[in-house]
DNA sequence: GTTCTAGAAC
DNA sequence: GTTCTAGAAC
């Protein structure tokens, strides 16, 4: 995928050009009309680029947070609201049985933002371990647990860096059932054919 | 975050 | 020989 080149204000000058960084994507995909959903005062929904299941949303704050690190007590009742706003997306999209609605422990993009996901976990940009793990094991906090973890600590504590490479590199194992599959094409057989 | 691909695993 | 994973990307 070649680089997106944006040139400055007017484009005046041929030499004031910057090419955004993968990691700010997703301020950059809150204005693609193609994936914008709805947005209010304080968050943008967006449908998520590479989704790893059937349905896959993304509650982006527009409060300039980089990520659960940065968030503090004060932000209470914005977490609350991306939360309900999750809620809202998992009643507007009820033809999917079921959602899980959480934060990646260590997220590679910037900008705070809610998985809201059905979890058939059956798609075509589900490839890797790491995708897997990123939302089957506690890397996956759930928002609720994040608004405990934030009201109790007055910070949200985190897993280690350590302890979020541990949950990526844990074994395959599907996600409502036992089976344990040989390797990703196995896995991805199994969720579709069994649970 | 994805793409690409070398070399491991089969 | 083909499938699959994992690390580099300036």
């Amino acid at each position: 995928m070649p680089k997106r080149i944006v040139t400055t204000s007017e484009n005046v000058s041929h030499k004031k050009q910057k090419t955004f960084h993968w990691s700010s994507g997703l301020v950059q995909a809150v204005q693609n009309p193609e994936l914008l959903v709805l947005s209010d005062d304080l968050v943008y929904v967006i449908k998520d680029k590479y989704p790893k299941s059937q349905c896959h949303f993304l509650i982006i704050c527009k409060k300039d947070i980089g990520s659960l690190s940065d968030v503090k007590i004060e932000d209470i009742d914005l977490l609350k609201h991306m939360n309900e706003m999750a809620e809202k997306m998992k009643k507007s999209n009820d033809e999917y049985r079921s959602f899980n609605v959480g934060y990646h422990a260590e997220p590679s993009m910037s900008r705070l933002h809610l998985h809201v996901i059905s979890d058939d976990m059956d798609s075509s940009h589900l490839k890797t371990k790491k995708h897997w793990n990123s939302f089957t094991t506690e890397f996956f906090i759930s928002s609720e647990v994040v608004i405990e973890n934030l009201i109790k600590n007055k910070k949200v504590i985190l897993p280690s860096k350590e302890e979020c490479r541990k949950f990526l590199e844990l074994p395959l194992k599907c996600h409502k059932c036992d089976f344990k599959p040989k390797n990703m094409p196995d896995l991805k057989k199994h969720i579709v054919n069994h649970c």
